[in-house]
DNA sequence: CTGTTAGCGCCTTCAC
DNA sequence: GTGAAGGCGCTAACAG
């Protein structure tokens, strides 16, 4: 392998001149220094990054951990961070969630400069460790008292779909959405429902609640059941816009016309969502990444906690429409193979 | 900060011994051991792990490189490649692409134990300062003679879309495709065409080709350009599903009808692929993943260069059929907002 | 301008 | 079983 100490002396001088070529010192003379640079790249040398990490306390490196196979609106959040990060001139690792304890043999320390955690809100004792290894944390899509972080109002997102439902002249609404055994609070899914309810209560209405684990299949399986069941809903709010699409897909396997016989809603507004024509509680993703990054990047420089919240806005597309009254007669054969036997229509597009 | 030494002193003990219990020595005393543990519980400590990587020469990660936020097939190669590296027991970091030179700073060595290049090939240059830090390389979806790899048939997925358009009996077809302006041989998409290419030229027919760097609004554009032509094609065959997703978006902009008016034959089989009901020449991505983290793994081991290829498929789904005789008279004003004005069926799923 | 040297935090022999 | 000490590759602070 090759070391600084081999290059050194292949050029014939010591370490601390090839360590200032390195590190763009000034005070080298253009001779030794091209002569250094000559030898560094016959020997494709690279310095070590461990070493260099330990001697200056710094790694250059910012680390993001997330749940970003599991859940496609992560990835769009990403882009975010990883333009930010770049602009700064750090590098960008991921961590990938699967493991219950996703905080676990983390070692940050030493690994990372500083630490973005998206849609996944880290235990207090995996914080401790973050702050006794000197990393600061912040975070995207959650909230925590003593964190900077970047979020959103999952009741008002809630609020923003059951008006839209109720506002068509729906009454009979169901709710697919996450488990909510999360230890620490409420999960975001919890308070989208939270929000919904609420409208729906003032309304006189009930909202019927159907929860699973994460997931398109499981939101499938849920919305399957709903629909085979008595009592059908004519419009379902998901709780993610994955969710949504497992909705969809039990909605065209029952033989469901959407949005004639069943209203959709779903949540995020990912970048799928337009092509299915979803109406759906659109956040802002990719800037929640930049804002995210944003805030990491001052906690480096020192700075105090801040906490930001985004804006919600619902677009409205072609799987919601007014209920039809045809209902409680004899559940409808397929009328197609595909989602929409009318055409969708995206209203959020522009022309043509 | 805290460190291994504070550790140590806390506890009573030497580094020695606080090390012993962090790397499950069997040589400690279970009293002694409760006893350090309990502090660095205390202590949240946490050991660097620079210092670690220095010492023992060992990172515990492997590193992916990949352009995963400009090709959505990455993500699902990804999550195979995710599993097999956290079932060895390795961390995984990823890395993404922006800059035009992505392997520059890496800064591999001491960083990774080993490198997976994802749908990316490194230059002979950093291959050599690979190679000089010690850090093995394996390659998904492209080939190096000296690398063990991954990858498919390029020209065989050529060939089957093409097959397919001809057997429908479409005369007029046109290629979308990326720039070739690689600098190391020919680009996928380059493969990919020449293997319609060979199909149609057998056949005593043309292909019309037009490039624009990978993108779906490239795409969109060309297939725009295409479609307003005086002769336009009635098929096109795309290098990739995100180029294809760029053309549907242009053929209903021009008021095309897919199939009726337009086929179009993307390439990868994405998941989206799937929603918009997108025909395409499927290649199992995940597997990709997963074989290729395990080349990487062997090569960890000192094993032989191999090469492996995986196999492609064509799922025909609804956006190709005969072509029209109506073509050529004047163009037809916009029918529906959607992609499909007939509704998507995807010959593939099961029944329903 | 440049060579030399003392750590960075940890692991790993080697004596005790 | 346990403490002490050398060294991993590099940077930075010193002399020269």
């Amino acid at each position: 392998l090759t070391t600084i100490a081999r290059v050194a002396e292949r050029a014939g001088v010591g370490v601390g001149t090839v360590s200032r070529v390195l590190n763009g010192s000034a005070s080298v003379s253009e001779r030794t220094r091209s002569r250094v640079l000559q030898v560094i790249d016959e020997l494709g040398y690279e310095p070590n990054a461990a070493a260099r990490a330990l001697s200056t306390g710094r790694t250059g490196t910012l680390g993001v951990i997330a749940p970003f196979f599991t859940q496609p609106s992560v990835v769009e959040r990403l882009r975010g961070v990883s333009r930010v990060v770049a602009d700064a001139g750090y590098h960008l690792v991921l961590f990938d969630v699967e493991h219950p304890e996703p905080f676990a043999g983390l070692g940050v320390g030493g690994r990372l400069d500083g630490l973005l955690c998206v849609s996944l809100r880290p235990a207090d004792a995996a914080l401790e460790r973050f702050a006794s290894a000197g990393v600061p944390v912040a975070l995207v899509d959650c909230e925590h008292p003593r964190l900077p972080g970047v979020s959103i109002d999952d009741f008002e997102g809630g609020r923003l779909a059951a008006e839209h439902l109720l506002s068509l002249g729906h009454t009979r609404i169901a709710y697919v959405g996450d488990d909510e055994h999360g230890a620490f609070g409420f999960t975001s899914s919890a308070r989208r429902r939270i929000g919904a309810q609420r409208v729906l209560s003032a309304a006189g209405l009930e909202l019927v609640v159907r929860r699973a684990p994460h997931g398109r299949e499981q939101a499938r399986s849920l919305a399957a059941a709903l629909l085979a069941g008595d009592d059908p809903p004519s419009a379902i709010f998901a709780g993610s816009d994955s969710q949504a699409l497992g909705v969809l897909e039990a909605a065209e396997t029952a033989g469901y016309d959407v949005p004639g016989d069943l209203s959709v809603v779903g949540f995020d507004d990912i970048e799928v969502a337009r092509y299915v024509g979803l109406t759906t509680v659109a956040q802002p993703l990719e800037q929640s990444g930049v804002q995210g990054a944003r805030l990491l990047l001052r906690a480096l420089e020192g700075a105090e906690r801040t906490a930001q919240r985004l804006a919600l806005r619902l677009v409205v597309r072609s799987t919601t429409a007014p209920p039809s009254d045809d209902r409680g007669t004899t559940p409808r054969g397929p009328r197609s193979h595909g989602w929409h036997s009318s055409a969708p229509v995206n209203r959020t597009r522009g022309s043509s």
